[in-house]
DNA sequence: CCGGAAGGATACAACGTTGCAGGTATGCCC
DNA sequence: GGGCATACCTGCAACGTTGTATCCTTCCGG
């Protein structure tokens, strides 16, 4: 049996509940009644039982994090910085994998496990926004990504269009006129692909090239597999290009692979940027250009909003916070035009 | 304020304890009862609460994992793997980065906060054979990896000696006869890297093929910079080789980077093994081969070892099991002898 | 030398749940 | 119809902690 405040009080000749002032950090309590506390608890090896605690205080110092899937690098690499930014705070972080499927997403919001931890970062992909009002639960909430921007929550997200756009402005800014683009979701206005296209045409825009549809692949998925997929139907296609907008990293990937089988050189022929800067990128052949969405100061960020909203449920408004980003500038647009 | 079992118990016009013994599926509750109870349950909404419940009975439905950083693929994968099994036993996992630290292992091992959860998956980097009785926690803990093989506690491991082993036969098989190893680490005897090393040697003797030291690259830790460094150091060596044997994926995609950029062609001059079975040799260029150590069989193991031993703590002795492994062979081992 | 205020320690209750021991009907048997 | 087993339900205690209220010192000023 563990021990417990009742143990360490015998030992040290004190109530149970001046062992506890000691540990709480209670004032009114004499050096030398704490000081024989602190001996006995450390004689037994005292540890507070947490759970106890966290019934009694309303608090457990654990927080979810709900992702799709951590093999997915983007996820997994958000999952360590949100961990990573939890421990900073003393906070621990319980996972749970939803796959992205809507009723998994809501399954997660309505279990009771969710109420063991004091609040929820919440990576959505099977919701949208006409689900906004779904997204409550008997904790805070900090949702992140695209799929979601009406919710009563605070939504921390990066700067799809603007990353987007400063992407696009980067291979324009190297000579390349006709950028294909890898990634594109047929109709959609919102999310990722919604979003970063839009950045891409408003780059466009600013600097006179005209937009061509016959140069974006539509495609399901950002699956690394898809990404290969749309770049064989682009070659296929027969239409003309000097570079290539991979809407996120694993797509450019998928791309590159391609365009390399396809004997294209890169960045000679064809010059390829994505986006997140995952760790990989660094180590492609060649190393990819992207753009770093400031994940780090995502989960930082999420990690902040979320206490201040576990401290003070009535606080602000829910808030709508945009990371800093950049483009990362590696050997995949090396050089200028053609 | 969360509705309670009291709540539920004055809507329904029973005791609390009947409404406790409903939720528990005790017997002797009439079904009238139990239906009128139910409803009440629905109409309020009442969600037990798991910290209350996890006080009382002791065991909270959550395990804990600790791993060295999620940002490494196989972590990643590893953890998701990990996570999926414990969801399909309705147990929630917190996850824990210990950077691979030593003393950052200890401190997990020793945290109040692992009494949250009821045991412990737990990967050493930091901590070795020389630590093995350290490894004691107030929770039953399972072992992963090969760091520790002579702790008291529950271990599931690769087949690391017979997979590098296959590995090696694997290139034999097609005909490579001067295979190159990236990753061995100096003196070590067991660890990935000693038995690695050691199932490599074995492959060779039993065909008959010369050890040579010189084709083998030792290095520290195994990220891509590393397989990279190791590769450019044989090439400069000058010794001639027809394969590599990466002790993992991430060194053998280092390696593949370099040999690519030295104009050898994979896998016609140089054949090239990896080791996890990573999501990413799939798409790499070419793609991986690689041995698939078992990962999920790993994860589904230590649940099922893990929720044994907590259910019965003074169950067997500590178990030793290894999972299956298979060679996964992809474009960079294809075809025979250049 | 006494009254009062602070300091220092304690007692009690509560957080929401489950285990155990009981209690009250109901039905069955003789 | 009384005794007794059974089925159903309830009350109490406890898990280990913290908040509130309270009590007992001690020390100071008058």
């Amino acid at each position: 049996m563990a021990t417990t405040l009742h143990d360490v009080a015998q030992v040290a000749g004190v109530s149970f509940k001046t062992v506890s002032n000691v540990i709480n950090d209670h004032p009114n309590v004499r050096p030398t009644t704490r000081a024989r506390v602190q001996a006995a608890i450390a004689e037994l090896g005292y540890r507070p039982n947490l759970t106890a605690r966290s019934l009694r205080s309303g608090h457990s110092g654990a927080i979810t994090l709900a992702v799709p899937q951590l093999r997915l690098p983007y996820f997994a690499e958000l999952a360590d910085a949100v961990i990573s930014a939890a421990e900073a705070h003393g906070l621990v972080v319980l996972i749970e994998q939803t796959s992205g499927g809507r009723d998994r997403e809501l399954e997660v919001l309505k279990s009771p496990r969710l109420k063991m931890s004091d609040g929820l970062i919440f990576s959505p992909l099977g919701l949208g926004e006409e689900d906004a009002a779904l997204v409550t639960a008997e904790v805070p909430i900090v949702l992140l990504g695209e799929r979601i921007f009406s919710s009563s929550c605070d939504h921390v997200t990066m700067q799809n269009i603007e990353g987007a756009r400063a992407a696009t402005e980067h291979l324009l800014d190297i000579g390349r006129k006709r950028i294909a683009v890898v990634g594109a979701h047929e109709g959609e206005v919102i999310g990722s692909a919604g979003l970063r296209l839009k950045g891409y045409r408003e780059a466009l825009e600013a600097r006179g090239v005209p937009y061509d549809d016959s140069l974006v692949a539509y495609m399901g998925e950002w699956h690394r597999a898809n990404g290969a997929l749309a770049m064989h139907e682009l070659l296929e296609r027969g239409v003309e290009f000097d570079a290539v907008f991979g809407f996120n990293d694993t797509l450019a990937q998928g791309a590159m692979r391609v365009l390399q089988e396809a004997g294209r050189r890169i960045p000679d022929d064809i010059a390829v940027i994505g986006f997140d800067d995952l760790d990989e990128t660094r180590y492609s052949l060649p190393t990819l250009s992207t753009v770093d969405p400031g994940r780090t100061e995502i989960a930082e960020t999420a990690i902040k909003v979320l206490m201040e909203r576990i401290k003070t449920p009535d606080g602000p408004a829910p808030r709508e916070i945009e990371t800093t980003f950049s483009v990362v500038a590696r050997e995949s647009t090396l050089g200028t035009a053609p």
